[in-house]
DNA sequence: CGACTTCTGGACTTGCCGGTCCAAAATTTG
DNA sequence: CAAATTTTGGACCGGCAAGTCCAGAAGTCG
């Protein structure tokens, strides 16, 4: 039975030892919580990258051209990061402390409040019908992303991701 | 039969031993491969639960009807099951293990394939455009649902779920 | 009945990992 | 410089959980 190994698993704390070139002492000395702290600390850290990634296009969504650069931005950094999400990997291990939820709700509608500001602005322009149910629309593209990145995890694709991504801007587009 | 109550952390062999009523003598002479092969059955198992779960509607998605009925009993099924997911719970303790990613891509392909005869059952009778890509479609609901029920269990709120299902199906509808 | 196989229970082994503790090194301060 | 404080390294502890082992119970068959 191997646990040890590459990625997937589990993080020790002897595995921060050896990565940072520091000891036990020093762990406990700077990051009194112990193991969950430190966790948490880097889950925060990660979920900032996972908004920083997607600028500026996500701060941007006036024109379908910057729709489309995001959607490809998305896209690509999942790509990229393939089967492992250090994010999701983080959180899967920390398990569902109060602190836990509190990173993934809060990264959830920081996401969310900037599509659906993006929504807002195209309905403003004139782009997109003044009665689609905006913040509604919103959720849908964290669900659909959400959900894609997770088909992503086991099967390795984008296919799913970029199905959901280019169904909901087509839905704005009213198609 | 029914896996721990308090949802969160691991499952352990002793659990097992003391829910069921046996000792790890039989654990192991019934199931040599130990805690790996046990939770993958389970999976196995839970995952047609899934599907089951949304029978007869899935199999029949041939009316509007249908496929608002069918949107309710999803809803309903991970509404009910809360923050607590089964299926979720023990692919996170399987962890990346060939036969875990399996599980999941099996599930998830069966679940596409009766979304996409659905859609291609609407297109013959004339209620969804015929240009439209099923299996990209269908694709979207997998990922939307995904997305949401992973939403779910961090927030314990259905909305992202009943948006992603509700924005998919207006798609459909062409409206 | 008696040899033989299968099943059962649970003590035991092994290894892992988070966390503690403290002695010594470095650094600050007076 | 010397005392006080902070930082560092790493040995060690305790507990936990997977998996092993074997002694005996229960069942099978001639």
């Amino acid at each position: 039975m191997y646990l040890r190994s590459d990625e997937p698993g589990e993080v020790t704390l002897d595995d921060v030892r050896a990565i940072t070139g520091t000891s036990k002492g020093q762990i406990f000395h700077y990051i009194p919580g112990g193991k969950e702290e430190l966790l948490l600390a880097v889950a925060r850290h990660e979920a900032d990258r996972v908004l920083e990634d997607q600028q500026p296009h996500l701060g941007d969504l006036t024109t379908w051209a910057a729709w489309e650069r995001w959607r490809d931005a998305v896209v690509a950094r999942y790509r990229a990061q393939g089967r492992y999400c250090p994010l999701g990997s983080l959180m899967s291990q920390v398990g569902s402390t109060p602190g836990a939820s509190e990173v993934t709700t809060a990264l959830i509608s920081r996401w969310q409040a900037h599509i659906r500001r993006g929504i807002e602005q195209m309905q403003q322009a004139g782009n997109v019908r003044a009665d689609l149910d905006a913040d509604r629309v919103a959720a849908g593209f964290i669900a659909g992303i959400q959900g894609g990145v997770l088909v992503l995890r086991s099967t390795g694709s984008t296919r799913h991701l970029e199905a959901a991504m280019d169904l909901l801007i087509d839905h704005l587009r009213g198609s």
